[in-house]
DNA sequence: CCATGAATCCTAGCATCGCTAGATATTCGA
DNA sequence: TCGAATATCTAGCGATGCTAGGATTCATGG
């Protein structure tokens, strides 16, 4: 039974290789560039091996935006006041997304047809909504904190993914920043 | 010198031609379907064809997107007060990403390229965007109307593409626009 | 009215893509 | 040591965006 058991091992060790090779590739040259082709070649495999790991390329990229559930969700910011919190929940937010912009995509532009909201969303995800939600729940008044946390996480994605795509000017982030937290507490950062 | 203005003619029917059909197509069946070969298919001419027009499929897209923009710009809500105002664009901007879910990514997803915000900007674009500016600048406060604008411009496209992507529920549209209005205006819609 | 030159268009093909079938090499148990 | 099962690779399929070069059409000058 050892045999099996080293197997399995190393079959997992290969599969992690395969997410963190295909994370690193999107990371320094996008997307776009991910082939399965240069995959194989960056993970010493042949193509093939690569479909005894995952169903497709697009498997693959959820597995790696899974990845970046678990690591969003880990983000945790230290919370102070309530304003404080949010304060740094927005930031942690933008912060992630601009220092992993491929990982960002994975998580929430590509693949649409991830299972969100569903009965099967990942729990690193949901976490990472939950964590959200507790943040700006006790700025939402008498509306539903749960759709008041979708209006306000709607704005950071836009402004996340309109400064990507070179929409808005990708500099002014701060002063949208100040807005976003002006408007949501009443006074100025 | 008629000969040749007819043939200017004729390429600008044909050049109008693919546009349309590339749009059609994809507000059918997405842009994902969207193939040369099925695209020179369609209008009846041969692959290259579509490359004496534009420069490559991205071109295509392009000049999709730019319709969008005019379109976007031309779908001016009537208005009364400020806050009406607000609420009939912020109406008008689902709308036309929900009855125009292709024309949308053509123009605010796809082809992060495109000269936004620059001086090339497309004079359409310009003018959609100075219309949501004049509609939200009253309620800017002190703050700078322009970004101001940027943030509650990422809020809905936020809200659109998250919802298009599954990521919030696409049935709960109406309820985040009624947190949105009561969050810009200080009153429910 | 015809031949010539240019403009126009299409056939055929290239490199690359995601993915797969069948052959080959490797490894383990008896 | 040998046979069987497992693991992996080579080779290839259909489809993609795009392009080169030949064929066809067409206006024009003699």
């Amino acid at each position: 039974m050892s045999v099996q058991q080293r197997r399995e091992r190393e079959r997992a060790v290969r599969h992690e290789l395969i997410v963190r090779t295909a994370r690193e590739l999107a990371e320094s040259e996008g997307w776009d560039a991910i082939t399965t082709r240069r995959l194989s070649e960056r993970i010493e495999y042949s193509q093939p091996v690569l479909y005894s790991h995952f169903a497709g390329k697009d498997a693959i990229v959820a597995a790696v935006a899974e990845q970046g559930f678990a690591e969003l969700a880990a983000a945790r910011a230290a919370a102070g006041t309530a304003k404080e919190a949010v304060v740094a929940a927005i930031h942690t937010y933008l912060a992630f997304a601009e220092a992993n912009p491929a990982l960002y995509d994975a998580m929430f532009v590509l693949g649409t047809d991830l299972p969100f909201a569903q009965a099967t969303t990942p729990a690193p995800l949901l976490a990472a909504f939950g964590q959200l939600h507790d943040v700006l729940a006790p700025l939402a008044g008498d509306r539903d904190s749960g759709v008041f946390t979708e209006v306000w996480w709607s704005t950071m994605h836009g402004l996340v993914t309109l400064a990507r795509g070179g929409r808005i000017p990708a500099g002014g982030q701060e002063q949208r920043v100040a807005i976003l937290v002006y408007q949501l507490t009443g006074t100025p950062p």
